[in-house]
DNA sequence: ACCTTTCGAGATAACGTTATCTCAGCTTGG
DNA sequence: CCAAGCTGAGATAACGTTATCTCGAAAGGT
C-alpha cells in the first residue's frame, strides 16, 4: 500500500481512500491511484483491515460433517451471504476435542460469530469465550448447562405425529428404531416415543429399540421387533441414516410393513413404496439461527431465544401401509 | 496483552514468549504470566499474529456444495489436519460469480493455499492471484487455460472399464445417460463412451444421452434408449444423481437392465440388486490435493503437476444382469 | 580477580490497515 | 474584502502481534 502511494505520488491514507470509495478523493487522484494498484498488482490484506476494524464480517459453522448432506449449514450458507456476511465451515467430526479444537481456532480468528451442532455435554470450554463477548448460536442441539441461543427442530411432536399417523392407519404394535439416546436428537425422540406407547396403553417390551448405528444392532433390532408373538407391524426409525439401514435389513419385508422415516433426504422417493417422513424446516433452522446470531452480534445483551421450529410429515406411502391382517 | 503484561509486571514481549511456549523465560514469570492471563481473560488474537508471522496457517475450501456429500472434501480436511493447517470451506454453488467471490475473499484473508472445484471455463481471474503467489490446487476438475496444479480422476479409463464390463457380460447395446456436457467430467465422460462404442463397432443413436440433469429429460432418455427395434440391455450412468434419476425411471425394470453407476455412493447398496459402480478413489485423491498445495506452498517455484488418480469397478450385481434374451 | 560466555528479559520496530486530527486552498455570504 | 465554512488530502497514531537488538547479571575458565 505505501509502494501503491509512492507511484501515484499521493498519502497511503489517500489509497485507503480510493480503495474504500471514499468520495472525498478527486477523480483525478483516483485515476492515479488505481493505475498505481494495477502497475504494482496491490491486493487489500484484509488481515490488517480486520484488525484495525475489530470486526471481521465472517461467521464461522462448526458442523458434525461438513461432507454429509446438510441442508441447515445450506440455509445458513445462504441468510449469512444475503447479510454481506462470509461463512467458513469446518467439520467437528463428531468429536469433542474436535469440536473444542475449530471453535476456539475461530475464536482467535476473531469470528464475528459461530453457527455450532454442539457435541458432547460439557462444553466449559465455551464460559470464557462467552464472557468475552463470543456471539454463538447452537443448532439442531442445545449446549447443555449454558444459557446460549438454540435452534432446534420439534423432535417431541415429530414423533407424536409420525405415531398418530401410523394409528390412524390402523397400527397398534409400533417399533422405534433410534440412535444413541447420548445424542441430544435421540433422547428427545426416543423419549416422545416412550410416552407415546405409554399414552396409548401399549407396552414397549420389544418396541423401543435405541443404541448406536451398527450393522449388526439395526438387524437384531429389526428382527426383534418384527418377531415373537407380537410383532410390530409398524415402525418409526429415529434419523436418516437409521431408515436406510432398516430398509436394508427390511428387504422384501419393506412392502409389508409400514414405515415413517425421521428426516426427509434425496432417496425417500426413489424407494417403493415412497418413504413417508418427519421433515425438518431445514431453510427456517438455517435463517433463525443467523437472524438470531446476527442481532446477538449487534447487540450482546439481547436476551437468549430458544427456539423450536416446526416439523411436517410428508406422507409418501409407507406410512400407509395398513398392518398386516 | 498490554494489561497482562502490566498485570504481570513483566515486558509485552515476555508474554508473547509465555503464550508461544518459549523456553527462555523463567518458571516464576512463566507462573506470574499464566495467572495474570486467566485473571483477564486474555484470549490471543490471530489475525494480528497471521499479520506479523505473514502465513496464517489455513487452507480454503471452495467446493459446489458444502451441503452435499463429498468424500474428497473430507480427505482434504483430514490430510490438512495430519499437517496441522486449518481448513475453512465455503460453497460456490456452481455459480462463476460466486466462486470468484469466494476465492477472492479467501485471497484477501491471505490464506496459505487453495483447494477449489472449478466451475465454468472462464478463471481469469486467477492470473493476478497466481502472480502475486497465490497456491491453489484444482479438484475433480482443472482449470482451463491456466497452467494450475490439479488432481482429477480417470474418468476415461472408468467408462472404458464400465463398457468392457457390460461387454464380457453379453452386453451389445450399451446406452449411456450422463450430465450436461459443458461440465468438464460430464464432457470428459461421454467422449470416452463415444470412443468405446465405435472402436466396439457399434452405434451411437439412441444410445448416448446428455444433457442437464432435468426430470423429464432423463425419463426420455431412459425410454428412448429401451425401446425402439434395437434397445439397450445396459445403461451406464454419469454421475451418482443420475444413477438416482435412471433408477427412479427404470422403476420394476431395473432387474432386467444391467446398470453401472459413476460414482459410489450409500444407497449403492440399498438396492436390489445393489449397484455395481465405478467409484473414484476419494481419499486419495484429497490427500493428493493437500500434498500438492503444501508442496507449492514451501515451494511456490515447485512445478505444476496434473495427477490423475485411478477409479475402480465395483461389482454389486447390477452390473453383472445378463442381456434378456 | 578478570574476561568471556550464556541466559533471561526488556525496548523498539515492524506487519498493513483505518480513524482522527490537521491544514491549505477554495467558495460563499454579508 | 474578509471571516466563516467547506473540501480534498496529508501526518500520525493506533489495532495486537512477533523479530531483532540490547543489556544486565550470573556462570565458567584462566
Amino acid at each position: 500500500m505505501v509502494d501503491v502511494a509512492r507511484e501515484a505520488g499521493v498519502a497511503l491514507r489517500t489509497v485507503s481512500r480510493v480503495v474504500n470509495q471514499d468520495s472525498t478523493v478527486g477523480p483525478e487522484l483516483v485515476q492515479r491511484v488505481r493505475e498505481a494498484i494495477a502497475a504494482l498488482g496491490y491486493r487489500p490484506d484484509e488481515r490488517a483491515r480486520h484488525l484495525r476494524l475489530g470486526v471481521t464480517g465472517t461467521l464461522g459453522a462448526a458442523v458434525r460433517q461438513l461432507s454429509h448432506v446438510n441442508p441447515v449449514l445450506r440455509a445458513v450458507e445462504r441468510a449469512a451471504r444475503a447479510a454481506d456476511l462470509m461463512v467458513l465451515a469446518a467439520s467437528t467430526e463428531d468429536d469433542e476435542n474436535l469440536e473444542r479444537h475449530v471453535v476456539e481456532s475461530m475464536c482467535r480468528r476473531r469470528f464475528d460469530g459461530i453457527v455450532l451442532e454442539p457435541i458432547g455435554d460439557d462444553h466449559g470450554y465455551l464460559v470464557p469465550e462467552l464472557e468475552a463477548g463470543l456471539s454463538l448460536v447452537a443448532v439442531d442441539r442445545p449446549v447443555l448447562g449454558l444459557d446460549v441461543d438454540c435452534v432446534l427442530s420439534d423432535n417431541r411432536s415429530g414423533i407424536e405425529t409420525a405415531y398418530r399417523h401410523l394409528v390412524r392407519h390402523g397400527h397398534d404394535r409400533i417399533a422405534y428404531i433410534g440412535d444413541d439416546e447420548r445424542i441430544f436428537t435421540a433422547q428427545e425422540r426416543a423419549s416422545a416415543f416412550r410416552a407415546c406407547v405409554t399414552a396409548h396403553g401399549g407396552l414397549l417390551d420389544t418396541m423401543l429399540h435405541t443404541g448406536r448405528v451398527d450393522d449388526g444392532r439395526v438387524h437384531a433390532a429389526v428382527r426383534a421387533a418384527l418377531s415373537g408373538p407380537a410383532p410390530a407391524t409398524a415402525i418409526i426409525t429415529g434419523n436418516a441414516q437409521l431408515s436406510v439401514e432398516v430398509l436394508r435389513h427390511l428387504g422384501a419385508d419393506a412392502v409389508d410393513v409400514a414405515l415413517i422415516g425421521f428426516d426427509d433426504s434425496e432417496l425417500a422417493t426413489l424407494l417403493r413404496p415412497d418413504l413417508t417422513v418427519v421433515a425438518q424446516d431445514t431453510t427456517a433452522i438455517g435463517t433463525t439461527a443467523i437472524d438470531m446470531l446476527r442481532a446477538r452480534i449487534a447487540d450482546p445483551s439481547t436476551e437468549v431465544r430458544k427456539v423450536t421450529v416446526p416439523v411436517e410429515l410428508i406422507a409418501r406411502g409407507s406410512g400407509e401401509i395398513p398392518p398386516a391382517s
